[in-house]
DNA sequence: GCCGTTTTCGGCCCGACTGTTTTCAGTCG
């Protein structure tokens, strides 16, 4: 949390310092703030166990943003930050997220207008206040009440593995005309980000024009933001923005790289060009002059594109068709979507040392699936053949056991009576020829004092026994680490099913000490789980990565409560993909004699 | 303010689109 608040007071004073026009220094900050954001431990704690040094080490961080980092660890705020805050005392969050208002706008509304949260800006809109500022006219004046009135009914970011549907039904309207002749989802849906702000999508055509026309007349469409040659911009009825770009196939991998991101990813890469002697766009990565393209000192040929002597004269496209050949020629390996974070995938691809990701077919069982014997909609047959047909060889039935009564959770005698049923469905399903086995389980209730709510003779009988936290949210940090590592020392635990029991965009995680919890479950040989679950996602991608290199043990679970629920997985499998998964991280890449071997319990 | 497989100083990613403009500033990704 420490690390989120900083990265917003560095993108606030990045704004603010782009209000004066000061230049280079917004980067420096934003690229700061993106660094917290992705890292994986709390300054907090780089600070206690590092210092002045460790913080130093942070990509981004030098010694004035570290001596601010310290400022903020002991006082609680930054002296700069609230400096800039007194000379323009308005809300920058509300106010940046405003379709259309940057810093150079926000300050001008709040000297001339005085607005300075979203309140303000939406009366002086109203009252038609905005489009007699210098700068400003009534369609800026249209779109700032538009982007408020969106914004009011939304918080603005999708659930990646909620919309999903509905931008692959974009994506097959146009990727059926026949002026499309490759067409690809970019951005951070591509990089299979938990959550998405708008949808990047790119075509490959000599023809935009009628792209573009049918892109934005599509029913689905209650607002064009932008609507030109080889770029239009659209808000569809359920609040998604989308942009269409269309590029000429020798272009394809530029545009594809460029559009796929993240920012950061392509500032890097732009950065090794650079150095190489060359440039590098969404139409191509490009050399200088003719045959040699590292001809001329980078600073010469930074001139010369500073100064726009002849410009692209002498560019010459070297790659970009594929972005596989960019890659190769920046000397690097192919790096996939979802590691292009520039979180050390740069670093690992010179060197040669990207892992192998888990595929997206590489699952062979499900160890989460609820059925109608608590809370989910099917039968335990029935998740049985969807499952099946969905390709898994074995699934694990583990409803939820009695303390979550609400859910009808199951007692030792219920849960019993369960097992007669799976073995009756695996003995039906073996006899009509068919190798998939079901396994009985449990999502078993992890008591306030990390004890369990099913008796140790029932837990021991189960072929894979789940774990979770239902209740006593508000424990203190250290009270609920050590109540999740006690479930994770009881022999019979397997797994803890969504560890951190955060909702994305509706509840925090517990307060959890994360790494002790890792240590513990490698100490214990306890699994993980990374939940598929849309809006849980639990463990996120950064956990996984800390797990992946402590070499703890993880299980891509779907937390099925009904068959339509079973294709999230895909959504697992990306968060691990972004945790930097390989198959033999993950438990049910495994066959099934092979995965219950590995199980605590079944081992020496 | 950060950063260095040339550098501890002198650089710092790049182009499309819009609106309000008579040639461009601001925003976005």
């Amino acid at each position: 949390m420490l690390n989120q608040e900083l990265a917003k007071i560095f993108y606030e004073i990045a704004l603010y310092l782009q209000m004066d026009e000061v230049a280079f220094k917004p980067q420096a900050y934003e690229r700061v703030g993106a660094s917290l954001e992705n890292l994986s431990q709390s300054v907090d704690s780089i600070y206690k166990k590092e210092g002045l040094m460790g913080l130093e080490k942070i990509p981004g961080v030098g010694r004035g943003i570290a001596e601010k980092i310290i400022e903020y660890l002991e006082n609680g705020q930054i002296d700069e930050h609230e400096k800039l805050k007194k000379k323009i005392p308005v809300n920058l969050e509300e106010l940046s997220a405003i379709e259309g208002l940057g810093p150079k706008s926000i300050k001008k509304l709040y000297h001339k207008l005085g607005v300075k949260n979203r309140e303000d800006l939406e009366s002086a809109a109203r009252k038609h206040k905005i489009r007699d500022l210098e700068g400003f006219g009534e369609k800026s004046e249209e779109r700032v009440l538009k982007s408020i009135e969106f914004l009011k009914k939304s918080k603005g970011r999708f659930i990646l593995g909620f919309i999903m549907p509905a931008v692959r039904e974009i994506e097959n309207q146009l990727g059926r005309l026949k002026e499309t002749k490759k067409i690809v989802v970019a951005g951070s849906v591509r990089r299979r980000k938990e959550t998405i702000g708008d949808v990047d999508i790119l075509i490959v055509s000599d023809t935009p024009r009628p792209l573009m026309d049918f892109f934005i007349k599509m029913p689905e469409v209650i607002q064009v933001w932008a609507h030109g040659e080889t770029k239009s911009s659209i808000k569809l009825q359920n609040g998604l923005d989308i942009d269409l770009r269309v590029v000429p196939e020798k272009s394809y991998g530029a545009a594809l790289n460029y559009f796929t991101g993240s920012k950061e990813h392509n500032i890097a890469l732009r950065e090794i060009a650079i150095k190489k002697g060359y440039k590098l766009n969404e139409y191509g990565l490009f050399g200088y002059g003719r045959g040699r393209a590292s001809r001329g000192s980078t600073s010469q040929i930074l001139k010369s594109i500073r100064e726009e002597v002849e410009p692209r004269k002498n560019w010459r496209q070297i790659a970009g068709t594929t972005e596989e050949e960019i890659y190769k020629l920046l000397g690097l390996d192919y790096i996939e979507p979802e590691l292009r974070e520039n979180t050390g995938e740069i670093e690992a691809a010179k060197a040669d040392k990207l892992p192998k990701l888990i595929n997206y077919s590489n699952l062979q069982g499900d160890l989460q699936i609820q059925t109608n014997w608590t809370d989910g909609k099917n039968s335990i047959e029935e998740m049985a053949r969807a499952a099946m047909e969905a390709g898994l060889n074995y699934i694990a039935i583990t409803d939820h056991s009695k303390r979550l009564a609400m859910t009808g959770g199951l007692d030792e005698k219920k849960i019993q009576k369960q097992w007669q049923e799976i073995d009756r469905v695996n003995k039906k399903l073996h006899a009509s020829g068919f190798k998939f086995h079901v396994l009985k389980g449990s999502e078993c209730d992890i008591l306030k004092d990390g004890s369990l709510d099913l008796p140790d003779e029932i837990l021991s009988k189960l072929d894979v026994c789940g774990a979770a936290i239902h209740s006593y949210f508000n424990l203190s940090r250290k009270d609920q680490t050590e109540r999740l590592k006690r479930a994770m020392r009881n022999p019979n635990v397997d797994i803890i099913f969504h560890p951190t029991g955060r909702k994305i965009q509706s509840r925090e995680p517990y307060d959890l000490d994360i790494d002790e919890i890792i240590k513990t479950a490698k100490e214990t040989n306890t699994i993980l789980e990374v939940d598929s679950y849309p809006d849980r996602l639990d463990l996120k991608d950064e956990h996984i990565r800390k797990c992946v290199e402590a070499g703890v043990m993880l299980a891509i679970d779907s937390d099925a409560h009904s068959v339509s629920h079973l294709p999230y997985l895909e959504y697992g499998i990306a968060q691990a993909r972004r945790g930097w998964c390989e198959k033999k991280d993950i438990i049910n890449t495994r066959p099934l004699p092979e995965m219950l071997k590995l199980l605590k319990d079944k081992q020496e």
